[in-house]
DNA sequence: TCTGGGGTCCTAGGACCC
DNA sequence: TCTGGGGTCCTAGGACCC
């Protein structure tokens, strides 16, 4: 088996197509105000710059780096050149994210790949290393790291030894020794919260995690953690590489600069997104019968409700209908950071329109009532605004949403409100004074 | 003025059916 | 007036992955 990781990939692809780039620190991922870090170049990671850190942090750790919120039209096409070639390799390619896939070897088109007709170490690297400098060829220059094993854990685990641009080879009947040492958390589907229940029972390393029974194992954790923890302790690991697999869900969603209070623009909000989701089912040529709903509070606590129908839908006013009732249900009072729409239970049709009834029209999805009060005046383009409280800056924008404050002689840190970036009442604006 | 987005899988309780 | 068990579906929440 081997697993390949295309090294710090977004912010690689960036420092590819625009070399003022390379060799500087890079940060890709959400720009605004809670915004986090997808990919960080080695030289932001040196300053500190991880995955999955605030923008914020990253910012103030590394102040010089080149923040970008990402193209992903140029990871999507980098990634299908990567695939295409592993797929030349073997049928069997199983992409687990844009930058990672595992290939089965032991399938592998040997008229193609005469070198792997035995699978020795010595010809399994020899192809890895040939691989690994084909993937920069098609990429014009990015570069990857690679592992090979007798299983996928053991391929990714090797994958991830000697990052980046390496190989690490493990041969087989080593592979509970290369185990043995490292923290229990390298066995996928530990982490913090699992890490920190093994940690109060004694177990920090996969050698300690040996030592518990399978029963143990199964009362710590429950059924499905504790047989597979138990397994892959023991580098006991069968699974196939599965080369298609069908989408179970479908679902958008987004988090505001500021906090969102007001009713109807949430239901404006949840019935753009509801929009988005429709969109995307009927690209694929799906629907689905459950609709579920995502609202994370000002606290972060976060809930969702959802609801079922008889039959599946793609339609993006059946969506929004339901979406908005199940919000009805729920207290926003104290704010909302985030709403999400999403869509389950996929069947690959759709249902044929038992009633007679035309199709909806995805442009004519029935828009909310926006509130009428205290309209500002904007235009698009444009920073800086008057409203009818005195002038105000747009701070924020984007998902849809337009965040204005608006200040006075008196207040200079004044209400703040957020309006949908369609509302009408946003584009008739009158004349903007110079911007600061 | 901490804490993304798009997913998958698991658990647990309740409804309902046989 | 008391009381099975198994199976499936639905809902909500949480852990985890990249």
């Amino acid at each position: 088996m081997l697993h390949l990781d295309l090294d710090a990939f977004f912010a690689a692809v960036e420092q590819r197509d625009k070399p003022s780039l390379r060799g500087k620190p890079v940060v890709v991922g959400g720009v605004g105000g809670r915004g986090v870090v997808a990919t960080a170049s080695y030289e932001a990671r040196q300053y500190g710059v991880r995955s999955a850190m605030s923008t914020r942090e990253a910012r103030s750790r590394c102040p010089h780096a080149a923040f970008l919120s990402g193209r992903f039209h140029a990871y999507r096409a980098a990634s299908d050149q990567v695939m295409r070639l592993l797929r030349s390799v073997s049928p069997l390619v199983e992409p687990l994210s844009l930058d990672e896939a595992f290939v089965d070897l032991a399938v592998a088109d040997t008229t193609e790949h005469p070198g792997l007709t035995d699978l020795s170490l010595a010809s399994v690297t020899a192809f890895a290393e040939e691989l690994r400098s084909r993937v920069t060829e098609v990429t014009g220059g990015l570069t990857a790291s690679v592992g090979v094993g007798t299983s996928k854990f053991i391929a990714k685990v090797a994958s991830d030894l000697d990052k980046p641009d390496g190989l690490v080879v493990v041969p087989p009947g080593t592979e509970r020794d290369l185990l043995r040492p490292m923290k229990a958390s390298v066995i996928p589907g530990v982490g913090p919260a699992t890490a920190e229940r093994l940690r109060r029972v004694g177990v920090q390393t996969v050698a300690e995690l040996e030592q518990l029974s399978e029963d143990e194992l199964v009362r710590e954790l429950g059924k499905a953690s504790g047989h597979w923890l138990y397994a892959l302790a023991r580098a006991d690991d069968d699974r196939p590489v599965v080369s298609e697999r069908e989408a179970k869900s479908v679902s958008v969603e987004g988090t505001y600069d500021h906090d969102l209070t007001d009713r109807s623009l949430m239901e404006h909000l949840l019935t753009r997104q509801a929009g988005d989701v429709a969109r995307r089912l009927r690209k694929s040529g799906l629907s689905g019968r459950t609709i579920t709903i995502k609202v994370r509070m000002h606290d972060f606590t976060t809930v969702s409700r959802s609801s079922t129908l008889g039959s599946p839908t793609d339609t993006a006013a059946t969506i929004a209908r339901l979406a908005r009732g199940l919000l009805a249900d729920l207290d926003t009072s104290g704010g909302v950071r985030l709403l999400g729409v999403g869509v389950s239970g996929l069947a690959d049709w759709v249902q044929e329109d038992l009633f007679g009834e035309t199709t909806e029209d995805e442009e004519e999805l029935p828009d909310v009532e926006l509130p009428q009060s205290s309209r500002p005046t904007w235009a698009p383009g444009m920073d800086v605004v008057h409203a009818e409280l005195g002038q105000g800056w747009v701070w924020g924008s984007g998902r849809g949403v337009v965040t204005i404050r608006f200040e006075t002689a008196t207040s200079p840190a004044g209400p703040v409100r957020s309006y949908a970036e369609d509302d009408p009442a946003l584009s008739a604006w009158t004349t903007p004074s110079a911007p600061e």
